[in-house]
DNA sequence: CTGAAACTTCAAGTACACTTGAAGTCAAGC
DNA sequence: GCTTGACTTCAAGTGTACTTGAAGTTTCAG
């Protein structure tokens, strides 16, 4: 606890502590996620602060959330001061919901695919793994970039 | 029972009755996922055992598999006759396995993050979710499109 | 036989999350 | 003060999974 740490770290400082790279950290910047200040010759410097930030963006996506969505999040925090124990307790709290919704929605999946494995998938109209209707119904958040409802439900050569 | 099914589908009827777009059927077929016949004007016709492997597509991406290692997988079906139960049996076994896993994976992130509630996550070097090692370490098949190991370590501007 | 809907190919576009490369500037130890 | 590694910007590239559009062809109900 008497290791001197900087009070402001180089790009480079901050992505061998956090475990992202430095062209990572400038997309996160980029996109308004994390901030930093600027030295006289136009270097990035991050507050210490920053790392943390880092880590919650890195779990966040674990639970499958969007940079879009992360960003979203982390501006609910207070502006203008350091974020505190509860300000992140709130942040992991409402994630915690959308991570069990998850497993949930694997769960069930889960089970489905159990009772294929009973049925041996014989009958398509009746298999709940294999109806379209159901899967779409089910599909959770954390699915949404690997299946991804389409928007516009096709119509081909319609103008 | 008794309702008259076509027994090839054009690609039009197999999109409606799968609930995948026709795009993506072309898709999946130009990726080797599914095949088809083609009539003398060289439009495709699907067998109706194609419904059966779209759907196993559609789910084993809600697994987390990517399309090739989905078309792997279904290449380990037997060849050259129609798969039976106990060939989907055994595909529905082995992706059971990898959902058990990747729940696993999950709770084990929700049980951390549950911790964090509780620590509000003061100390940085102490908190299990905000530690880079042990988030890389733990990091499951599912969650390898959203977050993805960077293959090399970086050593920026390394030549 | 005809006309419209459904099909064809192929190239290019989209979205996400980055990475890579080029060309140049800054910071710091010796 | 100089060298070298770390930094800067910006554009373009990567990989996954598709979608969209253009231009043309086929199918089938009437």
């Amino acid at each position: 606890m008497t290791l001197a740490l900087p009070a402001r770290l180089t790009i480079g400082e901050t992505a061998a502590r956090s475990g992202v790279r430095t062209s990572a950290l400038r997309y996160y910047e980029s996109l308004g996620l994390i901030a930093s200040e600027r030295t006289a010759g136009d270097q990035r410097r991050y507050a210490r602060e920053t790392l943390r930030r880092v880590a919650v963006i890195r779990a966040a996506q674990l639970l499958g959330l969007t940079l879009r969505e992360i960003r979203l999040a982390l501006n609910e925090l207070p502006q203008g001061r350091t974020p505190d124990r509860h300000d992140w307790q709130r942040l992991s709290q409402t994630w915690r919901g959308s991570l069990d919704q998850r497993i949930a929605d694997l769960q069930a999946l889960r089970d489905r695919l159990s009772g294929c494995i009973g049925c041996g998938c014989l009958s398509l109209e009746s298999c709940a793994l294999f109806n379209p209707a159901d899967r779409a119904a089910r599909a959770g958040a954390g699915a949404r970039y690997l299946v991804g409802d389409p928007p516009n439900p096709e119509s081909e050569r319609g103008s």
